[in-house]
DNA sequence: TTGAAAGCGCTACCAG
DNA sequence: CTGGTAGCGCTTTCAA
């Protein structure tokens, strides 16, 4: 099924039916209402393929994050969508789930694709593939790794901040024995997250004692990791989570060890998913506004906007939500 | 950048650049390694369009699906993806919110793309748009909605079945004043699930009373449906809810009304997601085999196998989950 | 207002 | 083993 056929059926060329397809309103009404009328009536479908290679534009916008099932992520996806769509863009999502592999090949596939736009929310990037990217000449905008240049645009949370506010009301609430639980793209030398929490750790007086571990992200991570970190007999009064999915399985753990949040452990999150506000207790966490990421990405890979932030660099303040997760340390006590 | 000017710059044709591209093992080793030189050289990215356009396949697998933020459509995302891609596919997904509108477009869009094959894992299906998928010939399959005919398999859940079983558990522990909490598509006439509670319900001997109430799909719709369904003064001794990602909304609001589960009011989910087993405490539910579903959708669209079960009907049967928010109604009693 | 035709970038077939 | 070339289905001048 294609245009000839439906210019034959309507009886004009395939120059008109395309006119027609694409409501350029120079077609008088009435062979325009025939043209619709064959369309109908074969079920006609224009190939998106077809019409993105004659015309040049993809109409759509990559995204690739590194975990869609992390409401973070969603979240992000759900704005960045939404913009996009009153734009007229459609948007193509990539999944990488930490996976340096899938996020080349997830590259790639959108550069394939054309895509008018590109957003990278992913954890780590490997510096050779940011070259492919700015080579590709595609409008790219990156959260979080990265730095600006041409034709990249980057978002920034202060993430060392976050962490320095959540570790800060911690101590000043008495913990002196501080644990992080991340995942493992973000426990290792090469990782901005742990290192944040080290050093905000490292600099307190008093000092604190503090411990990390990490596992997959997501709710059976969480879980997981908590574990491991209980395991080895280290008794941390709070545990500072690398982000709320993962403190929502952290919650679990310490829950089937009969230590009740805040009272045995303080513990807090990250993002301030909903998530987070509907765990018992709530989490004290850090709000990171993925509406507006999603509305910035968009805006900065926009091709109608002139006056989009090509090569800037946007930096996103974070801000303290304090929930029923953190309390002043108590000595422990059997019920 | 095009075939061609790889082809100039390594000295072959456009034919021999699309065959090492393509790997078609029929060109001389040296030759190779000059077209490869040169597609590096010139970070060259093959044009998907252009290929799916000349090959006349998309490679690709569409999938539809009501609400992405829902763990149940994420978890039957996440398996087909992980089939197609074993057997070289991409999938490309759409979400609906519930809008049917959004449907509509999606079916287009996917259409449009041409699609190898066509997941609808969506609530709620207009007849005429299956006439027009009927009509594309694109392979389909339909979870939970539809009916099975030629190119369109269709994987059900006796959803029913699973109310029945659930509604029958709670009766048996003694409760006699139910609840249900669907989400807004859940509820009306046209309904399925709203249906097979109110049948399972009202077949039972001695009789109980019943309510039904629904917001959004979401933490935040059963926690709104919730407190709309308690406000009116109806005190449920046991709440059943259209899934479990409403359940944890639903349990927020019980906690923030001083109401202990299972104590004061038993509460169940259906699907099994992850998040069931972690909330507080965990729920009793209905295990709905996602990784399954996602198996089994790839199988009846893979373009490669002889054997795939086309326009066949799959039924999959859900399995009772005890956990502990379902318990024997107490009296109320303020501590 | 409409039609004819030249591409868009790639695959696949036919020759050599 | 390699090159030439005819499409794939659509958009977009250029003429009429």
């Amino acid at each position: 099924m294609n245009l000839e056929e439906v210019a034959k059926r309507a009886g004009v060329s395939t120059a008109t039916v395309s006119r027609v397809l694409n409501n350029l309103d120079v077609v008088r009404s009435a062979t325009r209402a025939r043209v619709l009328k064959a369309v109908a009536e074969l079920n006609y479908h224009p190939n998106l393929h077809a019409r993105t290679l004659a015309g040049g534009k993809s109409h759509t916008i990559g995204l690739i994050a590194s975990n869609m099932e992390n409401p973070f992520f969603f979240d992000i996806f759900r704005s960045l969508e939404a913009h996009a769509r009153l734009a007229g863009y459609e948007v193509v999502v990539a999944n990488t789930d930490y996976d340096p592999d899938r996020l080349v090949r997830g590259v790639r596939l959108m550069i394939g694709r054309r895509v008018a736009g590109l957003a990278m929310v992913v954890s780590e990037m490997d510096p050779g593939l940011i070259e492919e990217l700015a080579n590709a000449r595609i409008p790219c905008v990156f959260y979080d790794v990265g730095a600006a240049r041409g034709n990249i645009t980057n978002i920034r949370v202060d993430y060392s901040r976050g962490i320095r506010c959540i570790v800060g009301h911690l101590h000043s609430l008495g913990h002196r024995r501080l644990a992080f639980i991340g995942h493992h793209s973000s426990l290792g030398p090469t990782s901005e997250r742990e290192k944040a929490f080290v050093e905000s750790v490292s600099h307190l007086q008093p000092a604190v004692e503090w411990q990390t571990a990490a596992d997959r992200d997501g709710l059976e991570g969480g879980r997981l990791a908590a574990r491991q970190l209980l395991s080895q007999g280290f008794q941390p009064t709070a545990i500072v989570c690398v982000n709320d999915f993962t403190a929502a399985g952290v919650l679990r753990e310490l829950r089937d060890r009969g230590l009740s949040v805040p009272r045995d452990v303080s513990l807090t999150g990250f993002d301030n998913i909903t998530l987070s506000e509907f765990c018992d207790p709530p989490l004290t966490t850090i709000d990171i506004p993925r509406d507006e990421i999603g509305r910035l990405a968009f805006a900065a890979l926009d091709p109608g906007d002139e006056a989009a932030p090509q090569g800037r660099e946007i930096v996103i303040e974070p801000r303290l939500v304090l929930r029923g997760s953190t309390a002043p340390p108590q000595s422990r006590r059997k019920p």
